[in-house]
DNA sequence: TTAAAAATTGTAAACGATTACATTTTTTTC
DNA sequence: GAAAAAAATGTAATCGTTTACAATTTTTAA
């Protein structure tokens, strides 16, 4: 193999004395082809280290093979899941993987978006900025008939394919533990409500206050941002708080463990003055002290379904466009963080 | 614009009356298009909602603007955070990102080196598995003159151009900090040692010891995988040993937070009875309790350098292969895990 | 043995850009 | 106003595949 020089089928077919066509036959496996030529191709592109020009390829086939996708934050343990996840399933169907990133940038995610377009991926999938106001920068991919689904940060009311999980109940159980467990009044610390997943975590919130015959007290709901700031911020809220809250939704295990750290260091009791609930059920949920109740989530599974259905739908297997939304299911984790009445629900690990 | 029929530079040319290879040249914004013209050929072109075919363009031009990259594991802080680096620098530079995924697994590293071998990347970087025992599936690569970079898992005395930390100093400076914090009997609890990573680690250790007169045990070595039950495994290890150690080197911090849990459930003070220091400072060393003494370790940095230093090779700007090693900046941060003798030294935050 | 059928191979036209070189048009200079 | 220089545009080959269609070779059947 001589560096510099690339091998092409012509080079294989000269040496063969066959046509080019066979040999691109012949190196793609078509049972048409002769089995004792198909061989001697095979053996000759080994050897002479042929590797095929995809260019070519897709200039002729008008395809990519190639998947991207948009991710609000790559620094996560809920992204990185879905990440290798879809990941698993794309490199076993063959196709690449294109990685954006949009750090919870409209403008961002909407360069990123145009930018795979171009690229022409094959499919499209995406998670929403923060400050995301609508879908327009996708209508090219519809436009051009290129699929697009989009998982856990998605469009209220969009119909397009999304792959998300039902965060209007997992707010309500949230909540409702937090009830059992006998908290009267229950701060909402969450993020912009203008992204379904905190809107509904709040809407569920708000249907268990209601359904238990709780008012709810808007002065308890705190809007922040992801960052370490953020939970010490929202700790030192929480402690002017009068009288001071019995319990806490905290949309975010990093920030409820932060909080959680913050409000044990002005001397509060973790269940016992305020019960803690997080989300996501991230590593440190077993290692912080007391042990955080969350919500469970699964990243790997949604990553996997989201990928597979995309790809199925590449194939022409199955009709995305059938199926609307994919829900996974979650779970209510409980551990020390809120377990006040012992015995009434059994811990997790 | 028309789905699935797509606008070529031939139909911007018979629209204007023009040749093709005027359209191309405007297109690429060449100083020696008529200003007029240029203009005419960008409107017409984002009115026709024309989007270049990079795969005639690469067929043609020869290279692919894609820079691959190998992580040995997605789901980890670390990783995460040089992938946000190489993101962010690659897309400024106008580069897209293809990533692969080998899961601590030669194997797979093997297959993902080929594929985007394949996939003709213009530039790699990548990071070792365990297992993997050479770098002859990188050959390639190397007689094609594609440049490749490696990063933090990289083999011992390759040539390659590496951005790595100076681990034997990390590994020296964990312990000698244990050292003058009083601890006699330092257990070293690290993976495996075919990993330059590990193996220089622990020589700082071993170095450390000798320089303070201490005798290397090899008993007190414990060798694990990354999982939780390795944590666990490593505390049962600990508490078995006689006389109980009185400090831990463990070169990762969410095996060190799962041990210090454990260790503490049974009973055990830390840093009274054993002092620990961690590695990576990760997002949990400030939230579980004590708060762990770690060696900091620049993952958005590491990723930056290295993607920066790629391209600026592939730009002709700079020759990757006269810089054979970058190393990276790292710091012992000190925080209550380890810390006896309060007042010696500062605690971090 | 020969015609028909099946298997295999070949020819040549795409795919959509880039670019060396040639040509035309415009501007400058004296 | 004509020659020279500069600016702008065009022509056509090329990149390496895939694939419809045509042509050839081999096998089968009578």
């Amino acid at each position: 193999m001589i560096k510099g020089k690339e091998v092409t089928i012509y080079d294989i077919a000269l040496a063969l004395d066959i046509s080019i066509a066979t040999v691109s036959r012949a190196l793609n496996d078509d049972p048409v082809v002769n089995k004792k030529t198909k061989k001697k191709v095979f053996e000759l592109a080994e050897e002479l280290g042929y590797r095929t020009n995809h260019f070519a390829r897709n200039l002729r086939q008008k395809r990519t093979r190639i998947i991207g996708i948009i991710v609000h934050e790559l620094r996560s343990n809920f992204i990185t899941s879905v990440l290798a996840g879809v990941e698993k399933i794309t490199a076993e169907a063959g196709y690449d993987l294109i990685i954006a990133h949009s750090y919870e940038n409209y403008i961002k995610e909407k360069a990123n978006a145009q930018n795979l377009f171009q690229k022409r991926v094959d499919g499209l999938i995406a998670s929403l900025a923060f400050d995301t106001p609508d879908l327009d920068h996708f209508q090219p991919y519809i436009d051009k008939g290129v699929p697009v689904m989009f998982f856990d940060r998605v469009e209220q009311d969009g119909n397009n394919t999304v792959v998300i999980i039902d965060n209007a109940k997992c707010g309500y159980q949230a909540t409702q533990h937090l009830i059992e467990q006998g908290c009267k009044r229950i701060v909402h610390v969450t993020s912009s409500l203008l992204r379904n997943v905190y809107s509904l975590r709040y809407k569920g919130y708000r249907d268990a206050l209601f359904d238990n015959g709780i008012a709810l007290d808007e002065k308890l709901l705190i809007i922040d941002d992801l960052t370490e700031q953020a939970g010490i911020d929202v700790a030192m809220k929480i402690m002017r708080m009068k009288p001071l809250p019995d319990g806490a939704f905290i949309t975010n295990d990093f920030v409820a463990a932060v909080c959680m750290r913050t409000l044990k260091e002005h001397g509060i009791n973790i269940p016992a003055d305020i019960a803690i609930v997080g989300f996501n059920n991230d590593a440190i949920c077993k290692l912080i002290e007391p042990t955080l109740t969350t919500i469970n989530y699964p990243g790997v599974a949604m990553g996997e379904i989201a990928a597979r259905n995309l790809i199925n739908h590449l194939k022409g297997v199955t009709n995305m466009h059938r199926t609307n939304t994919i829900i996974v299911r979650t779970e209510l984790i409980v551990r020390n963080s809120s377990l006040r009445k012992k015995g009434r629900v059994k811990p997790h690990k």
